[in-house]
DNA sequence: AAAAAAATTTAGGGCTGTCTAAAAATGTAT
DNA sequence: ATACATTTTTAGACAGCCCTAAATTTTTTT
């Protein structure tokens, strides 16, 4: 009785989805996020439910159970620790991963994964800054802030983003933005919230509302 | 028009079983090696002839087509590729490596098969002493012997083997055989083949005709 | 050259995961 | 409260890959 690579993606998507907060998930949501239709969503819904892995009432909306929570955290797991090797390893830019981990996660050895996970020395975070459930399923939830919130003169560090698209990560490499990074706000236009920052006390550079609003900052 | 997962094992496995001489494969043989029915090959036989990757004539057999032995080997290469990642990186023997590669070799990025064979230093054979076809799909056809076919009395070197299965490989461990090791035929016993052998010119073993028909060497 | 045996293909279905179109339930607005 | 809009579910179907049982073709035996 084991999950197949669809149903590992619906539970992740769920997972993803309903946030830190374990919100009720749509239908609609789901079928947009899976790139499939509203009914063939139900189907699934249907099935999760009979497999014991999400609270499923007919027109509620879906919540993972304990179970569905488990096997969701075991993917997003396995999916982090591939990036990480991809990029530590295999030399990849973080630009590059996301996809080919959207495969590997579904690999399914458990010694694998833990041995992967030596291999890379227990990592925390994964190259887009997303932290890294453990081996029994505890996963930090760090508060982290957007580069948007932090207030003129501040400063703060680069510690991840929130949208994870080949073009925007380039986008933030042409910009020297990248994790680790510490910024300084020193100029917010207000019409447009585009902000001038300088980079590690050196470079100064223009960055639209768009991308500050999708970079997550500590603030320091 | 990507190939899928089952399409990929089936022509691998017609490669494997065709041989070098590239022989004609049975639908039976076909059933067996895939755990399937007669039936459900027919079925399968008659999709791969449909997109040029077989030739087939009913009730004659198939052969790979150029296109087909273009893919078969694609799959051989990430197999073996990724059984050397198992076991030289992750640290893995080469009796557990076999079933996750039967995974891994179906994960789809080239980018990724070439990077990972770069971080490997290009090997030339896999953790059983099986070739890696090149990125173009060149396979050397090493022509080793059987370890029952050196004569009394006469030197050779482990080379690989010819039965994968865990419980093999587990008893060659057990009995100090693994690739690269020197082995001397000192005594054979003529009614059960059985022999007696000395490994690096040190510890003696007597063996079963069975593991030395399995044993693949090269004459010294 | 028949007859018998073995191998292979065809017929008819099942299960998974998807779809479109239609029906039902829920939410919103007057 | 009723009508309209939106969301979700049901109905019916299809492609991929598998199955058993029956028919057909090839091979082997007599
Ligand atoms: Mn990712
Ligand atoms: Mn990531
Ligand atoms: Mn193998
Ligand atoms: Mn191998």
């Amino acid at each position: 009785m084991q999950n197949s690579f669809t149903e590992e993606n619906y539970l992740k998507i769920i997972h993803n989805l309903s946030g830190r907060d374990d919100l009720e998930v749509s239908t609609n949501a789901l079928a947009e996020s899976t790139a499939t239709r509203a009914a063939s969503v139900t189907d699934m819904l249907r099935k999760l439910a009979e497999k014991g892995l999400i609270h499923y009432k007919k027109y509620q909306g879906v919540r993972l159970t304990e179970e569905g929570q488990k096997v969701a955290l075991k993917v997003i797991r396995k999916h982090r620790l591939w990036e990480v090797f991809l990029v530590e390893k295999l030399g990849f830019g973080w630009d590059e991963v996301h996809d080919i981990a959207e495969e590997l996660e579904h690999i399914p050895s458990d010694r694998l994964v833990e041995r992967l996970d030596a291999y890379l020395d227990h990592p925390q975070f994964d190259p887009h800054g997303d932290p890294i459930p453990d081996a029994k399923g505890n996963m930090p939830a760090p508060d982290y802030l957007k580069l948007s919130d932090i207030p003129l003169g501040h400063r703060a560090l680069m510690m991840g983003v929130l949208e994870h698209t080949p073009a925007f990560l380039q986008h933030l490499d042409r910009s020297g933005l990248t994790l680790g990074c510490e910024i300084e706000i020193k100029e917010v236009n207000e019409f447009d919230k585009s902000a001038q920052i300088q980079i590690n006390s050196q470079r100064t550079l223009f960055i639209s509302q768009e991308v500050s609003r999708n970079v997550l900052v500590q603030r320091l």
